[in-house]
DNA sequence: CTCTGTGCAAAGCGTTTGCAAACGA
DNA sequence: TCGTTTGCAAACGCTTTGCACAGAG
């Protein structure tokens, strides 16, 4: 279980009820999209604003412990940031799942055949979730 | 080099001026945002509207033969449909470049780790290009 | 000649911004 | 108390749509 109050603590975000929810929504789905997370906050606030959402999802990712995951086809979900790995999902149900792969051969393949700097590696595999099928 | 004129007509879309100049600009440039083909458009006719640029887009990548790529933190780009591959891009300048890379194992690992059918792979590597190092 | 595509303007949607009131520290 | 955050409404920018005219086959 992650400690969302120190998390934006240290941040320099002040710890609001909604920002615990938005949090806590990310940690309990793992990836949500932006209407997602307003869906879900909406019943645990009489009045949100989706402007909330927007705003704090931006600062949160500025500060970079939230993810912006972007998905051929479909909407972008926001995830906390966590270890390197990578994203299932599902072209059916639109269910996004982690994967953790070594890419290590990859990368180095990809930094000697290129002359580029290679800082972040993005992989997500597109198919058909086990219910889905 | 590529022959817009056929690929066009098997999928049924008539042969037009613009849509020549939408493939060729692709095929000429590799990967294009919305407006970098406005702006490359506009230059060759009077007055091409961005809602012409939208429809034949839409309905190339409907049609699958042009592919919609989408890069973390940047506008995505689009591309004529070919051979799997990659792609690396640049964190300063923007730029996108092809890279083909093996990645039979890393999908075979993803297809034994998970309980997914998996139909395609995504990957994008993200840094800095030699031009801005 | 017929049907599709183009360009324009308007509409639509998701996202951002400005501001007053509420809240966290 | 002071600076930050919230919610609302308005503004914005990108994308889509409807329609009359032009162009492809």
């Amino acid at each position: 279980m992650i400690d969302y109050k120190n998390l934006l603590k240290e941040n320099n975000l002040k710890v609001t009820p909604q920002r615990v929810a938005i949090m806590d929504g990310l940690d309990t789905y793992g990836h949500l999209t932006i209407d997602g997370l307003y869906k879900l906050l909406v019943d645990k606030f009489d009045s949100i604003s989706l402007a909330t959402i927007y705003k704090n999802l931006n600062a949160m990712v500025e500060k970079s412990f939230v993810e912006e995951v972007k998905i051929p086809n479909q909407k972008s979900v926001y995830e906390i940031s966590k270890a390197a790995h990578s994203h299932l999902t599902c072209n059916n149900c639109g269910m996004v799942e982690d994967i953790t792969i070594d890419l290590k051969t990859v990368i180095a393949k990809a930094k000697t055949s290129s002359d580029f700097q290679i800082d972040k590696t993005n992989l997500v595999f597109s198919g058909i979730c086990s219910n889905c099928k």
